[in-house]
DNA sequence: GCGACAG
DNA sequence: ATCTTGTCGC
């Protein structure tokens, strides 16, 4: 791992977890695998790419397969042996296709389902070796005990896509006015698949951070529109991103990937100096509290966000931070980046 | 009926 | 995230 110092300075192809093929690649030679005359499962896949609980991936995966019969999307069928969807509508041409390879149903279930069944793909397993780079990386957080600091610059991250290509932003925030904006666009190797975000987003962030340093700025704090620890494995991009740089970074989740939020409670009872600003409810994942489901204005907001430290930044202060510059339901800077993201030309 | 999982 | 009509609620 490049050491904290030197973020940004590096090529993130030095990175361990970055050399991994592109995955994108990487599943649809898993998929060329598949031989005529056999079929295999959106299941199957998941675990031959390494996580078998990727199997929605996988659906959303073949769903963009930009080279249709090449890549033989239509021999993935769903684990009952029913054909599952095929481009849209069109699940009578996926039987037809298979059809024609000797491949028959019954009954809308696959005759002879466990007999041409596929599943010796050959593959390394990828997100199994990111799980573990992750399970490490979490174990290696420390969240700091609540230190009342003030962060008087504060970075808020985004992308958008159209398909693989992404825009990223960054904005920088100092007191309430936006001092610095970047934007970064490129194309991204690596899918969205739940718990492994960051390795579809960091690379693009750990640009952004570039050209701002480049500049001559180091932001005190970093939000990410997206979790810190509150992870099954302790590292949400804002954890990684932390592990990667250094720098103090909270994060903030509009849904909830993981753990059990309890009652909410004015913030003045968390000991968290925000009175009015909201309320906030504690988020345990195995018996640790891993952030805060938090409500700005609970009279107009519904939907709590969840933050949650990546690192170098207590929970308190994480939450304080994202309190105090939150006028809606997310906090400015995120919403900034969000809007700089999203305007593309 | 279970599980329901950031962007 | 992105694609998007009609619907719900302050």
């Amino acid at each position: 791992m490049i050491p904290k110092e030197s973020y940004g300075c590096g090529n993130i192809n030095t990175i361990p977890s970055f050399q991994i093929p592109d995955l994108y690649e990487y599943f649809y030679e898993l998929v060329k695998q598949i031989p005529e005359g056999s079929i295999s499962t959106y299941k199957f896949l998941a675990c031959a790419l390494g996580d078998c609980r990727a199997a929605r991936a996988v659906g959303q995966l073949l769903k963009g397969n930009p080279r249709p019969i090449v890549v033989p999307c239509h021999r993935v069928i769903m684990s009952d042996g029913a054909p599952g969807g095929y481009a849209g509508p069109h699940t009578e041409k996926k039987i037809a296709l298979l059809r024609k390879e000797g491949v028959y149903f019954q009954d809308g279930r696959v005759r002879d389902f466990e007999g041409i069944l596929f599943r010796d793909f050959e593959t390394t397993y990828p997100l199994r070796t990111l799980r573990e780079e992750q399970q490490r990386i979490g174990q290696e957080i420390v969240i700091p005990e609540e230190q009342h600091r003030d962060f008087k610059t504060v970075l808020g991250l985004d992308i958008s896509y159209h398909d693989r290509e992404a825009r990223g932003a960054g904005v920088l925030f100092e007191e309430d006015e936006v001092i610095e904006e970047v934007v970064v666009e490129g194309r991204v190797d690596f899918p969205y698949i739940s718990t492994y975000l960051s390795y579809r987003e960091l690379p693009v962030y750990l640009r952004v951070l570039e050209q701002l340093k480049q500049k001559g700025i180091v932001p005190e704090l970093v939000m990410t529109d997206g979790n810190g620890i509150l992870h099954p494995r302790g590292c949400g991009i804002g954890a990684h991103l932390y592990h990667l740089t250094g720098l103090p970074v909270v994060g903030v989740a509009k849904s909830r990937l993981c753990g059990t939020t309890g009652e909410f409670r004015e913030m003045l009872e968390f000991g968290v100096d925000c009175t009015g600003k909201g309320i906030a409810a504690e988020v345990h994942y195995d018996g640790n509290l891993l952030g805060h489901a938090f409500i700005y204005n609970a009279k107009k907001v519904k939907n709590p966000v969840f933050v949650s430290p990546g690192g170098g930044v207590s929970f308190q202060d994480g939450l304080r931070a994202v309190a105090g510059c939150s006028r809606f339901r997310l906090p400015e800077p995120i919403r900034a980046a969000h809007r700089l993201a999203s305007r593309w030309e």
